[in-house]
DNA sequence: CGATGGCTGTTGACTAGGAAACAATCTTAT
DNA sequence: ATAAGATTGTTTCCTAGTCAACAGCCATCG
């Protein structure tokens, strides 16, 4: 009997691992974010592309790329997408580099989105106490730090 | 004269919400786990696929795609390219339902990649203190049973 | 019985993004 | 001044998902 036994060394679960539970609610969070700027009729990607642009005009597509996280082949097709709404305006700059720059529609635009996003947060993360959302938030920011994540330069 | 005023009430920054935080240090993590998983020719999803059927052989793949939230759909292609790989079994149950089973090269390949698994939480969440690790498992946790996300069904 | 409605899994069309090859331009070295 | 190399943005191909339409099967109700 005991045909097959279980191997000694099981393996860990799923859930024991943090980045299980992060990845699962950063998931659900993105997702409902997600679904809220849909009705704007842009994408999270389109949102964070934008609200870059809001503060600091100009910026070139590589820059943006590496402060997003994407590829310079995203960007460029993120960045097709936003002209065809006619929300952001691409100017060629002497020739090589472009700057982009958002269209009075998207500035507007931009604070629905915000305040989508602080609807949100609020959704989520209301529950928490303030020492929660705290130490939540510090434990975030150091593990970013940790691992040199292309953090906003500011702050 | 100041023909653009700003507006009174800017937008919140992005930085400001745990939701970027959470998505930043998520997608690392990801990311990074998703290299390397891939060198045992696996994706991440594929990973969980096998992880919850080695801890529950013949479960459906409707219950599969609810408890690792992803559509019928996704579950479907991804059960064809594991039955591809001839790392998961599928035998019709009846008619309607399907079951789905491990191989037994898929029972090896969980061990190894539960390995890799906590080689990169070792590796992301090493630098935490026991009290930063057990404060963010806490309030992620609390989150997820907030938000009823679809949390193993145990533990 | 038999029709009708509700599941379950599959499929096709579509989308967002990554990787890599490419074109165009700038920089640097000689 | 010009050739070689770097850098920037685009493009093509591919993958992994979603969504929605569909097919098959079961159950229930008439």
């Amino acid at each position: 009997m005991n045909q097959k036994p279980p191997p000694i060394v099981s393996p860990s679960e799923l859930h024991a691992h943090l980045g299980y539970w992060l990845r699962m609610v950063s998931n659900a969070v993105s997702q409902s974010f997600a679904r809220k700027v849909e009705t704007e009729g842009v994408t999270v990607a389109e949102w964070v592309f934008m609200r870059a642009l809001y503060d600091e005009e100009g910026i070139a597509p590589s820059v943006l790329a590496e402060r997003m996280g994407m590829t310079r082949g995203a960007i460029s097709k993120l960045a097709d997408r936003l002209v065809g709404k006619n929300l952001v305006g691409r100017q060629v700059d002497g020739g090589r580099s472009q700057v982009l720059t958002l269209r009075p529609a998207a500035r507007r635009l931009v604070l629905r989105l915000a305040k989508l996003a602080d609807q949100n947060e609020a959704e989520f993360f209301g529950t928490l106490s303030g020492s929660e959302r705290l130490s939540l938030e510090r434990v975030l920011r150091k593990l970013a730090l940790d691992q040199q994540l292309a953090a906003p330069p500011i702050d």
